[in-house]
DNA sequence: AAAAAATGATAGTAATACTATCAAGAACAA
DNA sequence: TTGTTCTTGATAGTATTACTATCATTTTTT
């Protein structure tokens, strides 16, 4: 099996959690940290805690917890991308490629086939990023980031598959828009279905996963004419 | 004028803002603070400086800055509701109905027929909405928050939407999820427009209400085949 | 005029989000 | 092997936040 090593560019930490022990540590214990707790009552005292070391250590690593959470969605990100970009090698019909990115997106399962050297828990990553990522940008600080080029992941991905959208319909004006409104939405209503049921058909008892892959494909389908 | 009362349960506050000149200032102070600093940034502390009272009184209206905040959003679900009630008295045929909802939740001009006893800015308030009030629900306190039944102005919303829905297409498997979809766009996509503009091809240097509309309307138009 | 309610003033606490300093141990180079 | 650098740990300290509590004063109601 083959160890895949997503790259994070430098602009995301002061020093490199993936060159050493400790930074491996950081990563791993801080998705689970933040799975249990949330954001807002996620400390880098307590993180410090859980891996037996101290805040200041932490903080020779990562200036905030706004940055680490930055550098655990574009790993995120940036690992979904990846995943696309070897599915596509099968996959040639732009509609079929479509329906294949959508599976990616959705699909819990189709994550597995990931291991990095801080070997992360997937699962925990993903609720993360559906709880978490949206705070990375609703804040004041957002175009100073954006500055710094540390959307870049997301904005790379959402392009990507824009260009399979204008590949499948040249004529849809909104490939961009629809992509990231779906994006957003695949993590929305997999939220809704478990905390507010009443914002979506979606149910959780059933195949979470797969009722909001339909949902999804049945939006992007009809909107870009491909039925 | 009509000056027009929206009831705000007594769950959201301690004593209700609406009652006394102190609890007006409060709301009208902390959309301006709010739009001007962020959530984050938001204190009871500069809150109360900037209306030369102090934190212990603010203390007294609300238990804390989330359900000053889920007050505040509530106000603003509610009045959306209110201006759809209005309109639905003028249109009769659905397609017209889900067009005029569509406008009301999208154009700040829609807005403006509104006044409170407090006399809000109907702006910053959209705009509070549009970058904070995601984070009422992203929470690990949504469950009790919902126990609570502080979700319950944009449920009613979503539902009251749903129902149009409905009544256009009775074939249509997904009206609550389409129209969190949607609500949850609207705001996401103006936002996107000014500070990350690469994730849309709306363009905040034209006129940023109507090109979301007109992205809104064709989504959901083709989704619920009304062409 | 008395009673009750609302506000202000002040103080205090635990936690957060850092920054700084110094010592100890590990790695590495000459 | 010794010396140097790099990394971590230990500890301390600061300003701010998110409250809670108490008591005096002002305003409103009866």
């Amino acid at each position: 099996m083959s160890v895949v090593q997503l790259l994070i560019p430098e602009k995301y930490f002061l020093k490199d959690p993936n060159s050493t022990e400790l930074g491996k540590k950081i990563i791993k214990s801080s998705v689970q940290l933040l799975d249990e707790l949330g954001f807002e009552h996620f400390t880098f005292k307590k993180l410090a805690a859980s891996i037996e070391s101290t805040e200041a250590s932490i903080y020779r690593y990562f200036e905030n917890k706004q940055k680490l959470l930055l550098y655990l969605t574009t790993l995120y990100w940036r690992w979904i991308d990846y995943l696309i970009d070897i599915k596509m090698h099968y996959f040639s019909d732009p509609k079929e490629r479509l329906t294949e990115i959508i599976k990616i997106v959705t699909y819990k399962s189709e994550l597995t086939s990931f291991s990095e050297s801080a070997d992360i828990d997937l699962s925990s990553l993903k609720r993360v990023v559906m709880t978490e990522s949206d705070k990375t940008y609703l804040t004041k600080q957002v175009d100073e980031i954006n500055k710094e080029g540390l959307f870049r992941g997301y904005k790379d991905l959402c392009h990507k598959i824009a260009l399979v959208i204008e590949d499948v319909n040249p004529d849809y004006a909104y490939p961009h828009a629809i992509v990231s409104t779906l994006l957003e939405a695949s993590h929305q209503q997999a939220f809704f279905a478990m905390h507010l049921p009443s914002l979506t058909e979606i149910d959780k008892t059933q195949d979470l996963d797969g009722e909001v892959y339909q949902f999804l494909i049945h939006t992007l389908f009809k909107t870009l004419n491909l039925d």
